[in-house]
DNA sequence: TCTGGGGTCCTAGGACCC
DNA sequence: TCTGGGGTCCTAGGACCC
């Protein structure tokens, strides 16, 4: 009797995570702190000074001050309870010894194309999802849905290593694969044996693997539904996959109740995206201290002119214009504010940014201190395309939602 | 000890058009 | 005088992710 042979799934997708990836660059950077708890983050965190005898002396955490938050930690750090978005006063209270570093985001780009190109030589169907993780789609790789030996995914197991192994070799960098069916298990796959980890699962594994794992695993509950369904008695995937449908649909709209329902069963049929155009493009910044719109105008108007001249260098550098600008206020006690403005065309340079911003600006109560400015431009477009207006209103039209009539004027 | 900077997507109400 | 429905656009806020 020959046993019966489990069937391949539909789709083998992997999400491949570097492991503490910044941290991990500045490791290659210095390798004597390798083993030590090192924090990547802070605004003007002080970089190494190389001392007289030739050794360099590093930034302790213990004596940083002022805003900044975690960026990575490497693995050492994480065990003193140090991990990414954590306020770097509270990381120096966990960790006071912990080596600061400054971010250096080149470094990172440089080492992120290499770690993707290595990939693409191998498995050219990938999706970005930021500096340090992607979606590869192994289905159509040959070799990836051949058995060995006893093993159906030996084949996918066997791609996964050598891509793995690729990356390694073009970066000196370790990173963590999940094999799966979908993107939705792979990206917590990919989680499961960090660091260094590689992890294959079918839909077979999924009340062993899967389900004992809390809610937060799941890719989209954040803290907020973590916590509602916290409430609900609903800890574990396994708890989510048991919920009565009914109860969700209660406490969630009925959209997401019915995605993390479908979740928590393991189903996700999205595609690996290999391509997108970027919806909109921003700046902001955190101030060292509050500032206030009336006492500290020149430095608050300052900020403003140089935040909108950023943007507008970003938008000319990548090839967008824009047609909506808004603007982002947080005022002491993280209260957040937006506004923005549709413009009749697109528009890519400083002046016009910041006269919308402007315009924004005066729709907003100024009376509290702030601690964050932001602009921001959507509604994108490449200078030359046909059709980047409005498609079918004309302005006077738009006059209740667009900007008033005296502020019209600016534009002509 | 207060919480960075860059994004995406969803919801919801009102305006407006057909 | 009272009452439509569908569709799109604009705006504001919020959840979430890397």
């Amino acid at each position: 009797m020959a046993e019966p042979t489990p069937a391949l799934p539909d789709r083998l997708i992997a999400h491949l995570d570097m492991d503490a990836f910044y941290a991990s660059v500045e490791l290659l950077r210095y390798p004597e702190l390798k083993g030590l708890p090192v924090v990547v983050g802070g605004r003007r965190a002080h970089a190494p000074q190389l001392r007289p005898d030739g050794t360099r002396e590093f930034f302790k955490l213990a004596d940083y001050t002022g805003r900044g938050v975690v960026t990575t930690s490497t693995y050492a750090a994480r065990a003193f309870g140090v991990f990414s978005a954590m306020g770097l006063m509270k990381a120096a209270l966990l960790a006071p010894q912990a080596i600061l570093l400054p971010a250096d985001f080149d470094a990172y780009r440089h080492y992120s194309r290499l770690f993707k190109d290595a990939v693409r030589e191998l498995a050219p169907v990938i999706e970005d999802r930021g500096i340090d993780e992607i979606y590869i789609d192994l289905t159509d790789v040959p070799g990836a849905r051949d058995p060995v030996g006893h093993d159906p995914l030996g084949g996918a197991r066997a791609l996964a290593r050598e891509i793995k192994n690729s990356v390694w070799r073009a970066t000196g960098l370790t990173c963590s694969i999940g094999v799966t069916p979908n993107k939705l298990l792979s990206k917590i796959g990919s989680e499961l044996e960090k660091p260094d980890g590689l992890t294959v699962l079918t839909m077979d594994d999924l009340p062993t693997r899967i389900w004992p794992l809390p809610v937060r695993r799941i890719n989209g509950i954040g803290p907020k539904a973590g916590a509602k369904l916290d409430s609900l008695d609903i800890h574990t995937i396994g708890d989510l996959a048991a919920a009565p449908p009914a109860l969700l649909a209660q406490h969630f709209g009925p959209g997401y109740s019915l995605w993390l329902h479908e979740a928590a069963l393991g189903q996700d049929d999205r595609p690996v995206v290999t391509y997108s155009e970027p919806v909109s493009i921003s700046r902001e910044t955190t101030f060292e201290r509050d500032l206030h719109a009336k006492r500290d105008r020149p430095e608050l108007s300052r900020i403003f002119t140089a935040l909108c001249e950023q943007l507008a260098s970003d938008l000319q550098r990548k090839g967008y214009q824009g047609r909506t600008i808004g603007i982002k206020l947080r005022f002491e006690g993280f209260r957040t504010v937006t506004r923005d403005l549709t413009l009749e065309l697109p528009v890519q340079d400083a002046a016009a940014i910041r006269r919308a911003a402007g315009l924004c600006l005066k729709r907003v109560d100024l009376s509290q201190r702030l601690r964050l400015l932001g602009v921001r431009v959507g509604k994108l477009s490449r200078p030359g395309d046909v059709d980047s207006t409005r498609r079918s209103r004309s302005a006077a039209n738009a006059a209740p939602n667009g900007p008033k009539p005296e502020n019209l004027r600016l534009f002509s």
